[in-house]
RNA sequence: GGCGCGGUACCCAAGCGGCUAAGGGAACUGUCUGCAAAACAGUCAUUCGGCGGUUCGAAUCCGCCCCGCGCCUCCA
């Protein structure tokens, strides 16, 4: 079985041959930092840093690129409300970006380049732009002619004709095209600014993305991610100007884009004000509960927001980490290890599981369906388990796979036992009310009960002793 | 106006031409239990927005219609 992925280029799901094996090249735009990020950021970067682990779990050497606009309109705007550096604010919110990343378990990127320390790279680009004659030159800045490449459209399927109707496009009316776009910005008082061959400016948007990506991952590369808005016009003309400039096609092989956060049905975004912080859901939710929320949607749908579907995405969790703690509970009290000969036939059953996994990730990174895959590993676990397995191979057998695999999407389990009170007094106050049991003063068992629960443990009688647990 | 996505049980959500329409949550019944909890067993869509069509066969393909959403302006 091989992976196949949809490709935003060509609309269809394609198989994945990567430019040269078993090396894997990934780009996946960044955040501007002018505020805090919020729940569709943390989707997006969940989505691709899952592929980026199913990329490596299959092989695949990932080297994985992820820019920070650190200047822009945004960003010079608000510092300036602030009455800070525009630097200072970028860096105080990337920091707090890869915090939040960190507690949803995201892989680091490779390199975060930064778009100011990349000027001369981006100037590079346009000049040479502008000597090609693809770009030209106005009073507030230089501007790339779409017209001068033929390719333009080809990402969004959309002709600059087409929208001409529609009239939303560019008031500017120097432009020769409504849909000529900046490379160049003229510097107004008080901006950020850097020399150039046009004066005093910066950069425009688009171009920082042609610079660096192609700068740490080659005038080609395999994969470009990014949310769904990105698609038009950013990485149309991220696309248009790098193949015009480098005359190499394609520039990038394959393209996804990730589906919205909504919340009522409705685009999460910062201009209509109904976004949530990672920060405010992190102080109701675990962030893991989060992760595994987006992880139970195709990342090309949109994904509804709302508590009482993380709450059920947490229930969902809950029953896999309650798997892991009880198979560890029963390894801990394993008296026997299983004939190898066993062993391997719980290996083969459980390969078949691991298969339905992989077959579901294959295609197009189905995590709803390898997420189901993994409840159906632990309910023939559990068969198993109720029919009396309790050979401590086996077990841990089958706690290693549901790890894997749960792994594989970045779903740190944790340990189940990181609770602030000490385990010897939880196992001293779990003995008390054991022999409290055995003289059947239930009473007084049901009262030391109360206390570990008021200590947020939850304890569980089972047929090996007691269990127990911190609450969720 | 142009380009595009989606409507599957009470909720979420896979499936995209053919095995009994995955899986999770909620609910209900039973087993187990001092009580719990967890687990196990069972129940929960003769049907996939509607109407037609293609086909031996359609949730899956085609047409029309209804509804919701996105992009075309900064946006993950």
């Amino acid at each position: 079985m091989t992976l196949r992925i949809y490709n935003t280029l060509t609309r269809k799901k394609e198989d994945f041959v990567p430019l040269a094996p078993p090396a894997v090249n990934m780009y996946v735009c960044g955040i501007t930092p002018y505020d805090e990020s919020h729940v569709g950021h943390g989707r997006a970067y969940v989505v691709f840093d899952t592929i980026r682990r199913y990329l490596e779990y299959c092989g695949f050497r990932v080297k994985y690129v992820q820019n920070v606009t650190d200047v822009d309109d945004k960003i010079i705007n608000k510092s300036r409300e602030l009455g800070i550096d525009s630097s200072v604010l970028a860096t105080k919110f990337t920091q707090s970006f890869l915090d939040e990343m960190d507690k949803l378990n995201v892989k680091r990127a490779d390199i975060y380049p930064k778009a100011t320390e990349h000027i001369p790279e981006m100037i590079r680009w346009i000049s040479g732009l502008v000597e090609r004659g693809i770009a030209y030159q106005l009073a507030d800045g230089v501007y790339f002619s779409v017209e001068k490449f033929p390719g333009y459209g080809q990402l969004s399927h959309r002709k600059p004709a087409d929208n001409e109707a529609g009239a939303r496009v560019g008031v500017d009316s120097a432009k020769k095209n409504p849909f000529d776009f900046a490379l160049w910005k003229t510097a107004k008082a008080g901006e950020p600014s850097w020399e150039s061959p046009w004066g005093l400016g910066r950069p425009g948007w688009h171009i920082e993305c042609s610079a660096m990506s192609t700068k740490y991952l080659g005038e080609q590369f395999d994969i470009h991610g990014g949310g769904m808005d990105l698609e038009f016009p950013h990485h149309e003309n991220e696309l248009a100007q790098t193949e015009a400039l480098t005359g190499k096609r394609p520039w990038v092989k394959y393209w996804l884009h990730n589906g919205f956060v909504t919340i009522n049905k409705q685009k999460m975004s910062k201009s209509l004000g109904n976004f949530f912080t990672l920060k405010d859901i992190f102080s109701k939710f675990d962030p893991m509960v989060v992760r595994f929320f987006f992880l139970l949607t195709h990342y090309r749908s949109p994904i509804n927001y709302s508590d009482s579907e993380i709450i059920a995405a947490g229930e969902g969790l809950n029953k896999i980490k309650q798997f892991i703690s009880e198979i560890e509970f029963l390894i801990e009290h394993s008296t026997h290890e299983a004939p190898p000969l066993e062993v391997a036939d719980m290996e083969e059953e459980l390969t078949a599981f691991r298969d339905k996994f992989r077959a579901a990730m294959d295609d197009d990174f189905n995590t709803a369906g390898a997420l189901a895959a993994i409840f159906e590993l632990m309910k023939y676990c559990r068969q198993a388990l109720a029919e009396g397995e309790r050979e401590a191979g086996c077990l841990r057998l089958m706690r290693d796979v549901v790890v894997e695999l749960t792994s594989v999407l970045g779903i740190n389990l944790g340990s189940g036992k990181s609770q602030v009170v000490s385990g010897e007094l939880i196992e001293e106050l779990i003995d008390r009310r054991m022999s409290a049991k055995k003289d059947k003063d239930y009473k007084k068992a049901d009262e030391i009960r109360q206390q570990l629960l008021q200590m947020g443990i939850i304890i569980e009688d089972t047929p090996q002793g007691t269990r127990w647990k911190t609450q969720t």
